[in-house]
DNA sequence: TCAAAAGTGTTAAGTTTACACCCATGA
DNA sequence: TCATGGGTGTAAACTTAACACTTTTGA
């Protein structure tokens, strides 16, 4: 069929990469990793691969993501396609930008030096690959957007996790400052985010009050909105 | 290069699928074409084109706007990429969807015939080919973001509107009623949309003033955000 | 003269922001 | 005992929403 009715029609590389975001140090950072083979070998880059055959371009996200972090059931959107002429300047692959959240904990460090890979923080991002330093600043704003319209920040902390470690985030997505008091009364009002009887002690001398998502309150709350 | 580097890497076709809105009859619709040519010859179908050698995917979607609606300089953003395995029945095609804003009045109705092409208003579209209907909820909901957030709307309207134009056009786009004299004040408040001392009489005896977008002023506000 | 769309302000409700002190605890 | 992060309430500013009548004019 394809030969048949396509035949005439030119056929293109295509790569996905990905903006690999978590929250360490207070800071949102960034996966890159130094790309082993020609061309551009030993540059910094966005985690990527090539679409293969039989495979849909989530897939080959995921592949990758696997490859890099050890990780399956990862948190990803795909942002948009960057399809201009001259991106790459090797050959003509189009690229789809896709953003990913991840838990820092659940990342073994030891595949930092297997990968060689790194996080950077992003206001420390070196100067990456072809398109790449824009399709970060791209991601950053669509995960922002994202972030603020459904909760799926909280995939950047563990599954329990304190107040002031949400508000760390939020200020770090947004990148900037929020009143201690309000944020707090934004969280309480969150009702799909419930307070749990844990108490963390890694963090103060006092112990804060561990909170959790709950999925089932939130799509109550997404019918009803309220 | 290309062979040096890439060659074990699979190729993929590669479309564009293009949301054509515009405001006509108080109702946002989109512009869809009966296809030509087999595959699914007569089906009702985005405006599409293949992607080219040697031509960006955003030029694709110029192109195959030209073809059907005789204009250049067409707002356009891109949505996403569809790339699912097996979005098309007949071949792996990949496609990038836009969607594109336009003023019907410059649009020549006599291409509907040469085109087989037709305005439908969105509530009132036939199924389409493959994953289309999808792109089109898809694309109603980026536009909607969009207009609200940036003034693109416009583009759907002649170069010189009254508030019930632009009214009636928020209206659709956000598919809800806002109230006559909000509006009015929020319109009024919006400095880079200006009252020309142009009056329109076509769409009431007692004429409505006529307004026109500010590309200069908005440029303004953009910076200083007041 | 009347139908039809244009135009016009005020008040209440709700949301967002600003702001400062006490608490509990381990070192 | 004190340094550190955790926890708490109120009032002002601002934004959004609700609401109804008068004006103009061509048919």
């Amino acid at each position: 069929m394809e030969q048949q009715y396509y035949k005439e029609y030119s056929k293109f590389l295509l790569v996905t990469d990905c903006v690999v975001f978590c929250f360490k140090d207070n800071q949102l950072n960034v996966l890159l990793v130094k790309k082993d083979s020609e061309p551009s070998k030993g540059e910094w880059s966005l985690p990527t691969a090539f679409v293969n055959e039989n495979e849909s371009v989530d897939n080959t996200v995921r592949r990758a993501l696997a490859a890099k972090t050890g990780l399956e059931d990862i948190f990803i959107e795909q942002v948009r396609c960057f399809g201009d002429l001259n991106r790459d300047p090797y050959a003509r692959i189009i690229s789809i930008m896709y953003y990913a959240l991840i838990n820092i904990q659940l990342y073994d460090e030891k595949l930092n030096k297997r990968n060689d890979a790194r996080w950077f923080p992003v206001k420390e991002l070196p100067v990456m690959m072809y398109d790449q330093n824009e399709m970060v600043e791209v991601a950053i704003k669509r995960m922002r957007y994202r972030t603020m319209e459904k909760p799926v920040g909280l995939r950047m902390l563990p599954p329990l996790f304190t107040i002031s470690q949400l508000h760390k985030l939020v200020e770090a997505i947004e990148d900037k400052l929020r009143d201690k008091r309000n944020f707090r009364k934004v969280v309480e009002e969150a009702y799909y985010i419930e307070k749990t009887d844990k108490i963390d002690k890694s963090s103060s001398k006092r112990g804060a009050a561990l909170y959790r998502f709950n999925q089932r309150l939130y799509q109550h709350y997404l019918k009803h909105k309220l």
